[in-house]
DNA sequence: AATGAATGAGATTTCATTCAT
DNA sequence: GATGAATGAAATCTCATTCAT
């Protein structure tokens, strides 16, 4: 028996439960080795959380509000729209390249809906950021004139597939440089220069 | 039951296991579901296929096949890489919001590896295409020089993100057409206009 | 693997069920034992019936409705109330001798309350019965004027108390004679005889 | 933790019990809702009651006892057996809606029989008391002849389903005046009045 | 060829009890 | 004495797979 604070054992345990969950998918994980990853009895997993979802979701959580966090400390941290978008592209290409537990499918009974709430909060708060980059991008006259929240979209699927490519096609991954340079030719004005 | 022929009741099974995996991912389906759904006993599944596993191979095999013969048949319907690139997309787009089996993320034991060759052995040649169409779309003028695979890798994060988004965020898909033209104008020569 | 019908094997599930919650209670009693008893595998069970706490009102149920049959068949052979007070208290008694299940106290995590509904429309079932007897005594002049409903409380709570020695305290029974005697005497009119 | 002695601790632990133990039952309860009741912590119980079981038989041994002495002082305050009868009933019904953990219906592995003894040793007295009065009424000519002891069972077989009814069905429950004079009429003589 | 009852292994979850501190 | 983190055994439930018919 180890002897730990019960806050130790939370933050142990929620490291291993990212790492697992992440290798595993939610259905493919299970609490044995999320308990043997932690150094914990598989009972003791319960004395910190409800059970297997409330577990995932109290994880994932975790990891959004650190993303968004990185995100935000890094586009805050440059002067122009063309730089916070690289920033932000950057930021996440790299952050998720971390935690491949940001895939966010999963089923459970009744399709993949699975902490649906925390997850499209997250989407949202991400399509935010963005949006204000692209918004202040055409206000400053960097960017050409565009469908805000349509371009955010599609911005950000590419990170959502990259999420994806890390697990699959590991090795056909794209550079963050070369993603913000593709979109960038797209968005900025044609009679610039 | 009515009788059938052996190659009748494969496809019907195929097309049950299909709408089932669709629905509910690989984990969340089970066997009794796509027996149910292709009106056979669980038992008769064996008849055909060795086990869920194989099932399963066998129809994203057939699904792969599928998609890439649509988007040969929709690129080669026209005549020049820019029609060629939106019918790509057009074409990816469409036929994932049919068939959000697409979503390959299943998982168990071996981590997300669940014919993860054949999955790769898909995404290469849905690279294939995209870098043949940007390559002649370089020769022939329309797309300013870029470096081919990075950008098709880009490109195809696009469409796989947003197989994901129809699970988990349907409300906030992109239009074909808003797609292509982001991408074009990243795409074509500066100097065209 | 032993080779039955469907129905079959709900029945015999059904029997070795009402055995087993019979001596241990609902939360003493496992599906292991049950499916020990009725000789069939634990995942077997689940064929048949939802879960335990499906398979317990299942079972309850029918032993209700076989007990108010018996009531009501007894009740119905015989001609004046005295008689029939007399059949009502003998079936009843013997019946539970029988079946112990008939015991409905279970703890089920929020109180005392599995499958109350259940219980509470057998209990009511059981009372109109009395009642009637009663009333019908009372008109025929066999028994002296009484608030019928408050009566046949009390009188069932001999039956219940009854189940509930029968499980306790085996060697200290009542006989369904002097049962019915000792109420009879009270409710009989007085200047009878 | 305040500082008590280790008698006001095994009281204020069996107060505790007596709570959960009455709302969810033996199996129902857990320790830690014990503990967390009396302000102790889980391991602390084991200070002062060897387990469960242990702690169970204590508490309901106090409560037989404190019961038996209240009837005991009920029936001593009144002079005749008609009385006594009366004072019986009031006691035992009333004391039962106060104290719903006298539902003796705990389970697991032995069947229903933890504290079996404790039970049926409390039961005896209970009997006692009754056989008493019954004796003592017919020997002062308030009662009619009848034997004693299978009348008693049946008069406390009404107490002890009336425990059953407090729980299952607490809308159907009966007055103890209305219950002390059904039987009542049935044990005073004939020829009186 | 076809059925569907049955199994058995493994998953999640609960909880009385122990024991390092 | 007292704590509460931790364990381990056992419970419920699921489901791919098998096999007697």
């Amino acid at each position: 028996m180890n002897r730990r604070s019960g806050e130790d054992s939370k933050r142990i345990i929620l490291d291993a439960a990212l790492k697992v969950f992440s290798e595993y998918g939610y259905e493919g994980a299970n609490m044995r080795m999320i308990a043997k990853k932690a150094h914990i009895s598989v009972g003791g997993l319960y004395l910190y959380f409800k059970n297997k979802e409330g577990l995932y979701l109290i994880m994932i959580k975790g990891v959004f509000e650190d993303l968004l966090r990185e995100i935000k400390t890094a586009i805050e941290s440059v002067k122009n729209p063309v730089d916070a978008f690289s920033a932000y592209i950057k930021t996440s290409i790299e952050y998720t390249r971390k935690h491949k537990e940001l895939i966010l499918a999963d089923s459970k009974e009744q399709g993949f809906t699975l902490g649906i709430e925390l997850k499209q909060e997250f989407m949202r708060k991400q399509r935010k950021f963005m949006e204000k980059i692209i918004r202040e991008g055409i206000i400053s006259g960097y960017f050409g004139p565009c469908n805000v929240k349509e371009t955010t979209k599609i911005i950000i699927g590419v990170l959502r597939g990259h999420v994806f490519s890390i697990v699959i096609d590991p090795d056909n991954l794209f550079s963050h440089k070369e993603c913000a340079d593709l979109f960038m030719k797209g968005l900025l004005k044609r009679n610039r220069h």
